[in-house]
RNA sequence: GCCGCCAUCGUCUAGUGGUUAGGACACCAGGUUUUCAUCCUGGUAACCGGGGUCCGAUUCCCCGUGGCGGUACCA
């Protein structure tokens, strides 16, 4: 790279963060990073209907969660620079390159209307080009509502070279006249990102595919300011399962909710970094820094990624056992408090560690361990193993309660237990399931669960046998 | 309609002018286990279609088809 990389990342405040964004501002992150440059955040509120409230603070929050800290103290909003697009603008109007225009939008939409019945491409007519220059400047000092509107060339190819795709190429005479500034004084996309781009000396525009339609016309426009132009690269799209673009109605696509259903941040950022690009090695688990040191925007591929979770829940459960248990428990807890339950850090802890192997997402650690907390209810057949009656059960339990007593509190922990209870089975040539399940749903309640020694040794001495001993109940009923 | 981009197992993907087309997730089977999960072993499963180039195409070219994006005083 002859200079540094400047790249940045430049959503538009609309409402929460998508997945689709943490993949492209991930992408464009670590391009930056991967050359030692500078990752650079803009805000794009050029659109004054539809503005949200809070949405940049929600946006820099989430950047800042999953460590995509940007490198410019002072993030660039566009609504704070109207008079230098408004500036650049009226330049291109004295040179030529764009000009006003006062047509009404009902008339455009007629205009378009009449284009679509004809199966011709709905196009600007250029009717404003033919004004006078009295006419426009009776126009203006009437203070008539106008726009200004870029001068495409009528003949002629632009093309340019996208980092993914290659040599992209648009014929000019299909481009539209666009508008660069609006009636309200605002720019369009068009013109603020060009000129943002170029002041803020970004090298590597990265962005999503749904802009390579729009970049010839802002090579065009880069040419007609006479600066040079950034390289480009355009991200293939997320989909949805029937390979639609990526939408609300069919499953979550607020990074929010990800979290909420207890998705780790890590492994939503290592699963959308596997949307579209891989190192070409088998290896699948990524931190940022592991990710930095090997991206590669070669890699990415041209196609559309569906957005399957299946996947992601792998992923999470990954992460999920990689945690300490002192750190997966604090992750726990809003869960439980959700769930009304307000559990001792230090319990938390030992409760944690049973269904550290077992759950795919943090949302789950609450219906799974719950019998921790509170007396399970279960239906009296569940403690039944294969063909063991009821009365042979309670049996089994009774003679299972009368060896645990022996057991002091003091002797009471998992190995003690499982010692002391396998000796007891081989002792009395007992079938394993037969007493295991049994004590197993008594303590949990629960057809799948942790093993009943790790149960037995976090519930205690006391609440284990009484338990046991009001299954004994249940059966006798 | 017009313009552009794209196309390998169900999904994410690797890969090559000659390969038994590889991996991961999911799925199925077996093993371990009192259950579930983890873990281990194995298995099913793909080059969109048609032409061309070539001794040989999944790979290169063309044409279809399909999907997606754009076609706004939205970004």
């Amino acid at each position: 790279m002859p200079k540094t990389v400047k790249t940045r990342f430049a959503p538009s405040p609309t409402g929460f963060f998508h997945v689709g964004s943490l993949r492209t501002s991930l992408y464009v992150y670590l391009f930056a990073k991967h050359f030692g440059g500078d990752f650079l955040l803009r805000i794009e509120d050029t659109d004054q209907t539809r503005k949200v409230e809070g949405a940049v603070e929600n946006l820099k929050k989430m950047l800042k969660f999953f460590g995509l800290n940007w490198d410019n103290k002072k993030v660039m909003v566009q609504s704070e620079r109207l008079a230098i697009y408004q500036k650049f603008a009226q330049d291109l109007v004295k040179n030529d390159k764009a000009y006003y225009c006062f047509c009404t939008p009902e008339r455009l939409e007629q205009v378009r209307q009449t284009q679509q019945q004809k199966k011709l491409p709905p196009m600007y007519d250029g009717c404003c080009c033919r004004l006078s220059q009295t006419e426009i400047d009776d126009s203006l000092k009437a203070g008539k509502s106008r726009v200004i509107r870029f001068k495409m060339p009528k003949t002629g190819v632009t093309e340019f070279n996208d980092l993914i795709r290659g040599k992209v190429s648009f014929s000019n005479q299909t481009l539209d006249d666009q508008i660069i500034l609006k009636s309200d004084g605002f720019p369009t996309y068009h013109l603020a990102s060009v000129v943002d781009d170029r002041e803020m000396e970004i090298t590597h525009v990265i962005r999503g595919e749904e802009w390579l339609s729009s970049t010839p016309k802002h090579v065009l426009l880069y040419q007609a300011f006479g600066w040079q132009a950034p390289e480009f690269a355009h991200l293939p799209l997320l989909l949805n399962p029937d390979r639609s673009k990526l939408s609300k109605r069919q499953g979550d696509v607020a990074v929010e909710d990800y979290l909420k259903n207890g998705y780790l941040p890590e492994a939503l950022l290592n699963f959308v970094l596997l949307l579209g690009w891989n190192p070409g090695t088998a290896e699948e688990i990524f931190d940022l820094k592991a990710m930095i040191k090997i991206f590669d925007l070669a890699k990415v591929n041209k196609a559309g990624a569906i957005f399957d979770t299946q996947k992601l829940d792998w992923l999470n459960g990954q992460y999920i056992r990689q945690k300490n248990t002192a750190e997966l428990a604090k992750l726990c807890q809003p869960f439980f408090e959700a769930a009304g339950i307000k559990p001792d850090q230090k319990y938390l802890e030992k409760v944690i560690s049973t269904e550290q192997e077992r759950i795919k997402k943090l949302s789950e650690i609450v219906a799974a361990t719950e019998f921790f907390f509170k007396e399970p209810t279960y239906d009296n057949g569940l403690l039944l193993w294969k063909k063991l009656t009821k009365e042979k059960t309670a049996e089994n339990l009774q003679t299972l309660i009368d060896e645990l007593e022996k057991i002091k509190t003091g002797k009471w922990t998992e190995a003690d237990l499982e010692k002391s209870v396998t000796d007891f089975i081989k002792e009395k040539n007992l079938g394993v399931g037969d007493l295991l399940w049994p004590m197993r749903v008594a303590l949990s309640g629960r057809k799948a669960s942790p093993g009943p020694f790790a149960i037995a040794a976090i519930l205690g001495r006391e609440k284990s046998i009484a338990r046991l001993k009001k299954a004994i109940n249940l059966l006798q009923n």
